[in-house]
DNA sequence: CAATACCTACCGTCCGGTAGGTAGGTATCG
DNA sequence: CGATACCTACCTACCGGACGGTAGGTATTG
């Protein structure tokens, strides 16, 4: 909440994101917020804390994006759109926090490591609940719905990679490519 | 080819891929090669050089692994089986490898970077041209070609991140599956 | 003897983190 | 009201250690 705790999130997720958490120092972090590298231990306790202070947020972020958007549809398929669009909407809005929490899973402690994977799963279960229902119904196709999830997710996780803002194609443009892809694939005919 | 030359190249993608680049020092990859810290220093001539080895070996024979099973095979649905296929197998039996080639690109040299992503351009490229043929053909969903290739491409890749070697599921099992939700999403109804 | 494949010993640099101090604001209380 | 105590948000200066890489020597082998 305060100015400073912010900034040195802001400041680190860019760097983080354009150069990773290992090259990144966090007197350059210091640098770029204007103090000096002591004062950054006055607001976390350590570097790590700063990435697990990302992680952490992003993924109760998504959670809840995820949940607000399934709020209120109705039918499986329905359901099914909304998760896509939701899971590339967030990952195209917040490009670099997303990027991070999915390449940058090394450098937390192995504590913080099973609190940020326990929180995936969480989210993961959700978007898992809708396909095995559309299995079990007989509108989703009969393949090991692990597979399909994973399979779904990750392709949609691609497009923050070279998605650019302000580019030839908005946010929901590439979001409906997604939800067409991913439905016509997971439909029985 | 020499003994050693190869050694550290092994215990190097071992240590790359369960710990990272820049987490991986070059005293840790001779002590497991079983020499001294000097000696990586025979043999390449810096850290950098040895993940280059990795990435360019590995990006000659994913295309050439490529091509190998495009050969002979005729029509564009099943040249798109063949290739996704090909990008299955290749991500799962050289698991380590190809993490590393999706996720270390930033611990490269700018030229060496270059490189490595004219090698992944090329490989794309094959894909793409089958995919734009179907679309011009009329067999394949009119989206973008490029949207369409990296999804393909990248949910393929996280076959890579949860498949364990004895589990549940032969390569084999899991290449069809890909094929199947593949060609399910791409073919016109 | 010369090339190969290693070794010991060392260097400069940078890193995460700590110690200890300080300016300036705020709360407490006689 | 003013003195005292404490807190916030920073600072300068430093530490131990690890890292990538180098210099120069040596054992082995054709």
């Amino acid at each position: 909440m305060p100015h400073m705790k912010d900034k040195i999130i802001r400041v680190a997720t860019n760097l983080f994101y354009r150069k990773g958490y290992f090259a990144t120092s966090i007197s350059e972090i210091a640098g770029l917020c204007g103090i000096q590298k002591a004062s950054i231990y006055y607001h976390y306790a350590s570097k790590e804390a700063i990435l697990y202070q990302i992680h952490s947020t992003t993924m109760d972020d998504l959670t809840t994006y995820l949940k607000g958007n399934l709020q209120g549809v109705d039918g499986i398929e329905d359901g099914m759109r909304a998760a896509v669009r939701s899971h590339v909407r967030f990952h195209l809005e917040r490009q670099k926090e997303t990027f991070i929490a999915n390449t940058e899973l090394r450098g937390l402690t192995p504590e913080h490591y099973a609190l940020i994977v326990a929180k995936r799963d969480t989210y993961e279960q959700i978007v898992q609940e809708i396909i095995r229902r559309g299995c079990a119904a007989g509108i989703f196709v009969d393949e090991d719905v692990k597979i399909l999830s994973y399979a779904i997710l990750t392709q949609c996780n691609a497009g923050a990679i070279w998605y650019k803002p302000g580019g030839r194609l908005t946010v929901d443009d590439i979001a409906e490519v997604y939800v067409r892809f991913a439905l016509q694939g997971l439909m029985v005919r």
